[in-house]
DNA sequence: TAGGCCATCTGGTCCT
DNA sequence: AGGACCAGATGGCCTA
């Protein structure tokens, strides 16, 4: 199957296998061979188990309409049918990966050759991350905005002369902090210089399509740290969680319980 | 070398 | 009936 030469997969996700739309673009002759016509001894290595359910699929042809319709297929029509469903399968896998491919794009991590690409499991736990991270930090600084217009409005209803327009408000750097460390965790490595108390990079509240610095992240030369990887939930990255202290980052808030098994998952290496 | 990740094939199920 | 979606199986590549 796969083991033919021309499948040799790239590890990237688009494959660089020129697979064309066409039913069958890169199936193998040997490979048809084993599935339709290659119960006859022809199969290596897997090649029997596919002969197998190939076999399987044409006696239960045997069974209902729709089996007894297959039945009256041709060799070739039935080759023609398989490889359009394969097709279509691929096709909508490369839709997946491009998908998957968009949403790295969008996540703050490096994207430079010497990082590693993320997994697909911690693609989508670092998104899910990311997205609480960002509700939390917006509902702090929804508050903080409207803590300081109440403010002001309290103050110009002292004042009688109109007060000047009313004065900016503060730049939220203390809803951010959470938001910058939480992005620290989310990159955890014990290398990572953190960011200056007090200062929040301007890069920290960038939206999403243009992620923070990979400098201020600190991963700027590294590839994607291992403890990422292994830990995306920061369980033990370099934020620490002190005993008896709650975490302040807000990707340790409750989670609703659908998704909070998501934390139990297997992250790999 | 083991384990993780991935692409692909395949059959089953559900939906239109 | 045909297509989309899903999960299992398999082998290849890569890394620790």
């Amino acid at each position: 199957m796969d083991s033919d030469a021309g499948s040799t997969c790239s590890r990237s996700s688009s494959p660089d296998l020129a697979v064309d739309s066409t039913a069958g673009g890169f199936f193998s002759s040997k490979m048809f061979q084993t599935y339709c016509g290659g119960q006859e001894g022809t199969n290596q290595s897997v090649g029997h188990l596919r002969g197998e359910r190939g076999s399987v699929a044409t006696t239960s042809a045997g069974l209902g309409g729709k089996a007894r319709t297959r039945a009256d297929l041709s060799k070739e029509d039935l080759q023609d049918l398989r490889l359009k469903v394969n097709s279509r399968e691929r096709k909508r896998m490369h839709d997946l990966n491009q998908a998957m491919d968009g949403l790295r794009e969008v996540m703050p991590y490096a994207h430079g050759p010497s990082v590693r690409k993320l997994s697909k499991i911690s693609t989508l736990l670092l998104a899910r991350n990311y997205i609480l991270m960002l509700s939390s930090s917006l509902e702090e600084m929804k508050k903080l905005v409207g803590d300081v217009y109440g403010a002001n409005m309290a103050s110009q209803s002292r004042v009688i002369p109109p007060a000047p327009a009313p004065a900016p408000a503060p730049a939220p750097r203390l809803p951010l902090l959470p938001l910058t460390q939480s992005l620290h965790s989310l990159v955890a490595n014990p290398n990572v210089v953190s960011a200056p108390s007090g200062g929040i990079p301007p890069t920290a509240a960038q939206a999403p399509n243009s992620p923070p610095s990979s400098g201020y992240l600190g991963f700027h030369a590294h590839p994607i740290p291992s403890s990422l990887l292994k830990d995306p939930l920061h369980l033990a990255g370099s934020y620490r969680h002190f005993p008896g202290m709650p975490c302040p980052c807000s990707l340790c808030q409750p989670l609703p319980a659908s998704t909070a098994s998501l934390h139990c998952l297997p992250l790999g290496k």
